[in-house]
DNA sequence: GGCATTTTCGTATTTTTTACAAATATAAAC
DNA sequence: GTTTATATTTGTAAAAAATACGAAAATGCC
């Protein structure tokens, strides 16, 4: 195992190289950031923490921590999450990566965001570790956050509305068997335009992932919409094709 | 600054919670990888290196090395991948970051990787800094490589595949000016599919931001083709806008 | 000029989208 | 019971787009 390679003295002089020890490579660290999106009856939330610690304490932020030297990305990103907001079970999915020299004050730290989709009112986040609180944020009112948090959760926003169309990020939001109604209003949330009623139906109805219950709504004091189950199993040969929704 | 902090005992006791230094999270580093597809007469190669260092000394590798602790992640991709191959001018994307615990033999390295498309015809990559050897590896026959290097070449075939469909990450491959002919082989080499020539015409022609020029090719044996070219300023509103091609 | 070649245009058919209206099913009020 | 309020569901006509072809056009070369 060596101990220094030779590296390019960076955009000084090209084809000019020099040695520094390879130890100074592993003076950094990585977090783990989880942009959890809580959407409740046509309005999208994001789960943040006040910190209880330094750097940033008191601020606002999302829920994030060091990753363990010993610990797999994925695996860290759901320990963090249950650390400092008590809440498993929800399935994350990586988007980005964040790197700029210094946006931790406590050396170089990257960090890599996660995302997830839930329904506000199944979950109890409650603040453990350090963090001070828990609070869901409505997304049109983000108060200052820490680090470069706000950035992320911009860019993390964005990732929803693409990742919304192509994969089953919202089978969290819904309850198993849902109404059409209900999953057009999340979609007109997420993107923020509307759908014609009856025409979003018949797009569904070409979808064969989406699957039509013998069932109908109860104790609705009007014409009962009939349910829908999303079908895992039929939905991996949409995706193996590329499938995206063209709303 | 602390220099510890409560942290949870990873999976063994939940609400347990034990100190470990915090220089003890600042030990490890990453790496960025270049996988740099070269298209040319519908085939798609990627560019390898033969890597002159250990760990993995002459295996073929993605290019990519150790991210400098002062360096940016976006600025770290460009400057490694000049050192080991002697491009420039490669806009990269940054698509996944792979994090498996013992990914890196010399410690804790996750690696953020980066594509890129681009014409072989139009770039020379020469070897240099501590990779003997470069060269383009068509996507059919891959050698064994380094470190998780297939995983990452498997995975960011996937996501060239859906961004070429979201994005102008194919404008470096064509010329300025081409055909709407070259401009569907491409489509149709890295998909992997056949489209109808005048019903793919048809689609291009109703996209505003590939513009019909008043120029058709020269000396060629047979009727010549109008030329195109893309307008980066009228995609920028068709991206707002989530745009995704509809082949 | 005729030939080979590939682009480009045209068109008839089918399919999908769109916009909107009418019919339907339920609970609750009368 | 009958009516009413409400939201779901179905239907449909018009417009638009996709599809599958084939014919016409423009070039270099013989």
């Amino acid at each position: 195992m060596p101990i220094s390679r030779k590296v390019s003295k960076a955009r000084i002089e090209q084809d000019d190289f020099y040695s520094i020890p390879i130890d100074e490579f592993f003076k950094s660290a990585f977090s783990v950031d989880c942009v959890i999106f809580g959407y409740h009856e046509k309005e999208l939330k994001v789960l943040l923490i006040q910190r209880g610690t330094d750097p940033y304490e008191n601020f606002w932020a999302l829920p994030g921590d060091l990753v363990y030297p010993f610990e797999d990305l994925d695996d860290a990103a759901k320990r963090i999450l249950n650390d400092l907001t008590s809440l498993s079970d929800i399935p994350m999915r990586q988007v980005h990566t964040f790197g700029k020299v210094n946006r931790h004050p406590l050396g170089r730290v990257i960090t890599i965001a996660y995302i997830a989709l839930v329904e506000l009112q199944d979950i109890t986040p409650l603040p453990s570790n350090w963090a001070k609180e828990t609070k869901w944020h409505s997304l049109k009112k983000i108060p200052k956050l820490a680090f470069d948090h706000k950035e992320i959760l911009n860019e993390c926003v964005k990732e929803l509305q693409e990742k919304v169309m192509s994969e089953p990020i919202w089978t969290k939001v819904l309850p198993e068997k849902f109404t059409l109604t209900a999953f057009q209003e999340l979609f007109e949330t997420i993107l923020q335009r509307e759908f014609d009623k009856g025409n979003f139906r018949k797009k569904i109805n070409g979808v064969k992932f989406l699957k039509r219950l013998d069932e109908s709504q109860k104790n609705v004091r009007h014409r009962p919409s009939v349910l829908y189950k999303f079908d895992s199993k039929a939905f991996q040969q949409y995706k193996a094709k590329g499938f995206v929704f063209d709303f």
